[in-house]
Order: structure tokens, then sequence, then C-alpha cells
DNA sequence: GGTGGTTACTTGCATCTGCAACGAACCGTA
DNA sequence: TACGGTTCGTTGCAGATGCAAGTAACCACC
């Protein structure tokens, strides 16, 4: 009887706009498996970072985005599209990552409404020690369980939804580091 | 120079055990899009179907999976794993829906330690109501996006991330269905 | 019938999160 | 220099979330 999980009949309750197709079996379970999926690595991901590490997946993101950085620094605005977070997430995010000294904050000699957050040294310690940690559960909960095939089908096919804001995120980063490279310049904080 | 966003070189801080391989720059694409993929659809979807209808993502995924259930009921456990959030969030969702009124709790007549939810005739109605919105949205930034085959492909790939909990899903849901047999032939509340 | 080990759900607590409002600083123009 | 329109980051507030502990009920076994 109503024995598999989420393959019951699909939602059935009508539907109001015309053209709006009801979603099939196969488009129902894709997009429930987007929803498992993402949930299951990054709850793992983060359990195993909060024991071992005491950090939160954001808190590893802000960090390991950072560290790629030039300079270790990152103004807070682009470190949230990086990071994935809101302005305000971010804030507070960094406000706690600084009270534990992983991360400082410095203001930008050249317009004083722009925060950079910068990786310290204690912060870099800390990303380095939790860095296993985070690539193994990746990778176990992740990638190593998919073919190559299958991970390219992926990146492509979910490459394709961020196209639009990747566009955007391009040119506000372009932006940024046109800035950034002015500033330079001009204070020769290199 | 650094124009392309997460493509700088990979984390760069070196390898504590010894086989673990750190990702390469597709690999980390495919984790970031899905971290980005996710994160960019769940937050419109959420956005739109709370303007329009005054519902977060998971309630309405509470009330569909309810609006799909045999009696549109479900025990609370089944519940949370269909839904994809805790136990203690699940009660808490439900408090709220029940508050609302959109959401009702049971109590089992065989094992007074279940509680199921069902869903109110005013629950029904909410759900209809706010259908369109939700998968308009799943079409509008997820589904409509991609190709039959890429939809295919990270269906399949997405599921093998699953396969592991899937087997344990289905074995519960399957329990607790035995389980809701035999109590309705007791008590014959069909 | 009592006892130990489980299961199902709830709750206390601390944390995190987002939206909207805010203040400060910047920019172009008059 | 003054002004309206923006951008950047922060904060108030209210709600969501998770973990771990708690309570009630079940079950197997003595």
């Amino acid at each position: 009887m109503h024995s598999q999980v989420s393959v019951r009949k699909p939602y059935s309750v009508g539907v109001a706009k015309s053209e709006l197709r009801p979603l099939d079996e196969r488009e129902m379970s894709t997009w429930h498996a987007l929803i498992r999926a993402h949930s299951k690595i990054t709850r793992r991901l983060e359990a195993e970072l909060e024991t071992e590490h005491g950090l939160t997946l954001p808190a590893y993101e802000v960090l390991a985005h950072l560290s790629m950085a030039p300079d270790a620094r990152l103004r807070m605005s682009e470190l949230a599209v990086h990071a994935v977070l809101t302005p305000s997430g971010l804030t507070r995010l960094v406000d706690k990552l600084s009270r534990e000294g992983l991360v400082c904050r410095d203001r930008c000699s050249g317009d004083a409404r722009v925060v950079y957050a910068v990786l310290t040294p204690l912060g870099s310690t800390r990303l380095e020690a939790a860095y296993p940690t985070h690539l193994r559960g990746v990778r176990e909960h992740f990638i190593d369980q998919l073919t190559g095939e299958q991970r390219d089908a992926i990146a492509d096919a979910l490459n394709v939804l961020l196209a639009s804001c990747t566009a955007d995120c391009a040119a506000a980063v372009e932006e940024c580091e046109a800035v950034m490279a002015a500033e330079t310049v001009l204070d020769g904080t290199a």
C-alpha cells in the first residue's frame, strides 16, 4: 500500500493559474532530493565541525574565504556574498569571531563606510586545524559518493541556476576589487 | 587579476591526514554550487510564500505532506522525516500551526506516546491557496531552468547521496504504517 | 506485578536568523 | 557649500532552531 517515501501521488490540491502544470513524480523527486541532500550534508558537516573545532559551517566559510583572499581581508559586503550570508548575519558572525580573536575589523582608509574583515593569525591557525575535518566531511558526505560524471552533471546543472546571480556577483566583485586596487595605489598599503 | 567568483586558488592551508586530497577546482565548484543554489532557491521561495500567504517553507511542507497522507494525518515522527525537520523543530512548528488552526493534534488510541498531526479544513484551504505560489516558485527558480536531462542527472546524483537514509526512512515508514494499519483494524477508525 | 531499557514527543535554554529601520558617509549637482 | 539620493554596515526586535534533558508510555522479562 503506501510504502514509498514521498512518492505518493503528487500534490492533488488543484491548479489555479491556467498553465501552471503540477510537478510530475520525477520533478517532485528532484526537488525533494535537493532539499534533503542539502540538509543531510550540511547537518553532518556542521555537527562534525562543531564538535571537533567549535566552528559553525558559516563561521568556517568566513574564515576559509578570508584565507583565500589577497591579504586575508575582504569587505563585509563582499564576504557576505562569498559566504552566502545576509549583511546582518555577517555583521553578527564577525562580531562573534572577533570576540574569539579569529578575525578583526579594519576600516577602509578611502571610504569610511566600508569595513574589512581580516583573518588574524589565530584565525588562520584555527582554520588550518579545522580544514581536514571540513575537507573530509565534504568528501565523505558528498564528493566521494559520486562519480566524476555525476559531479560534473550536478555542477553544470546547479550553475545554470546560479547563472543570473553569478553574473551580478562577478560584476560586484570586479567593482570592489577595482576600488581596492585604486586605494592600494593611493595609500601604498600593498 | 582576481576576478572570478570563488575560483581563486583552492584552500591552500595544507593537508593533515595523509591521503586526504584537497578539492580540485571542479569539486570545489560543485560544492559551492550546491550551497548557493539551495540558498538562492529556498530564500526566494520562502520570501514569496511568506509575503503572499504568511507561510514559511517548512510550514508549507508540513501542510503539503499532511495533505498527501491518508486521512491527512501523520505521526509527528513520520512527518518530521518527510518535512526534513528535527523532532523539536516539528513540535514547535505544529504548536504554531495549531494556534493558527491549520493543523490539530490527535492522540493515538493504540499508543499513548504517539501524536498525530492532522490537517484541518482551514489548513487545507490555506494550502490550496499557497499551492500555486509554491509550484510557480519551484518551477521558476529550479525545475524550469533545467533541461530534462539536467533534472534527471541532479535527481539521480542527489538520490545517491540519500540512498543510505532513504532505506532507513522507507523501513521506518513501513513500520509506522504497519502499526497504523493494525490500529485501524483494532478500533475501526478507517 | 515490578523493573530496566526503549521509544515518542516536549521543553529549557542558548544561539542564530532575517527583516526593517537607522546613522554615517559618499556622490553628483546646483 | 548645501542637498537629495545611494550605499555600507549595524542594530532592535521578534521569531526560528538545535541540543540535551525531561516526562510519559511502551515492551520484554523476571
